[in-house]
DNA sequence: GTTAGCATGTAAGGAGTTACATGATTTT
DNA sequence: AAAATCATGTAACTCCTTACATGCTAAC
């Protein structure tokens, strides 16, 4: 779905950030992490794995931690480096577009911890007015092009509006939330308009 | 998310069941059918089209239906052929795992007043027990993992196991009026809104 | 007459899946 | 000892996107 090559190297940054990890247990994370619909294969991850450790963005650990468990040796342990690390925080603060994507989103969201307020309202701003946008887009061709709607159809349209509405609250909930601890000031009354989006 | 390549030839094939269309006119209206994340390019499209030409599951409509308006040449509307529908068909009364995934799912439920009841309802249950089982397993998971769990990746854990809840309610009840109406059982609410959904 | 939108296509390439292939370790 | 599951990897392939390329038609 998300077609930025990125994605998966976010999540495993983000992974590796909170602990040095082997791919078989990152591919676990990953999968509980963005399951729902998908499921990441190994032919995916492990080209992946290998083309970051090229790039220098991870490293394998020193195999040979505790010298009592001497053989158990055959998993390959990764762990950010600095450079992995700076890394993370540029596509971290990235706030354009990209960041907006589905799986892109999700996997951003996963590790708000790691970045600043400003940087999760400008997401969760962008995020908001672009399903705004397609929900605005949908209804108006909706409007446009309805003559004779077949039952099916309509249920799936009505379904799909309502699924993308409640995401749309859910968001708005929170960016009342990072609002709300930004100051001590209380939260002032809700901005309904949705504001249009800056860019990087 | 879908990898079947069928994803596109039943959406056309379904489109076309409906009439006529030139490519330009089918992307559109399937991007506003399946347009919840994805568009389609014309670089997936109208390959796609070629191919199903070469199947002749489609074919070009004669192109001069009305004398007087001779120019205005350069689209080309396509139409269904008797192998197209039958593909269609063919296509339609599949019921295992690939009609329950995500884009596939979305797809045949658009279409579904070209099916039987009995088939409608093997979807939809085999759908929803592929919910189910997401959502069993992603608990599961949980419950055993949770240590420390981050407020961001527990709050996305939370809202994707309540979105999925949600479905599962909606396909219930889609289920539920399916059965209502097998019977000769007279439809015994008014249908003003198709709307059988006890959602939220 | 020039911009904007309609309409069709192709080439190159990215991203990920499936199927294959291998072997170690733990459980039964 | 067998079966399950952990663990890593590769090759071929599919599907789709991006960017490019072209020309017609409507509106301003």
């Amino acid at each position: 779905m998300a077609r930025r090559g990125e994605t998966i190297e976010l999540a495993v940054l983000g992974l590796l950030h909170e602990g040095p990890m082997h791919g078989y247990e990152l591919r676990k994370r990953l999968n509980l992490m963005l399951g729902w619909g998908r499921l990441l294969s190994y032919g995916s991850l492990y080209p992946a794995l290998k083309k970051m450790l090229r790039g220098s963005l991870i490293a394998e650990v020193a195999p040979d931690q505790v010298p009592g468990v001497a053989s158990r040796r055959q998993r390959i342990v990764y762990q950010l480096t600095d450079k992995g690390a700076a890394e993370f925080e540029r596509l971290m603060s990235e706030v354009g577009p990209t960041a907006w994507e589905d799986d892109n989103f999700d996997i951003r969201f996963r590790f708000f911890s790691s970045t600043d307020m400003e940087i999760r309202l400008r997401v969760l701003e962008g995020r908001r007015s672009r399903l705004q946008e397609r929900l605005d887009r949908v209804q108006r061709e909706l409007a446009m092009t309805q003559k004779e709607v077949d039952r099916y159809a309509a249920e799936l349209q009505r379904h799909g509006v309502e699924s993308v509405e409640r995401e749309v609250r859910w968001l708005s909930d929170l960016i009342n939330a990072e609002r709300g601890a930004r100051t001590d000031t209380p939260p002032p009354p809700p901005s309904p308009a949705p504001s249009p989006a800056g860019n990087d």
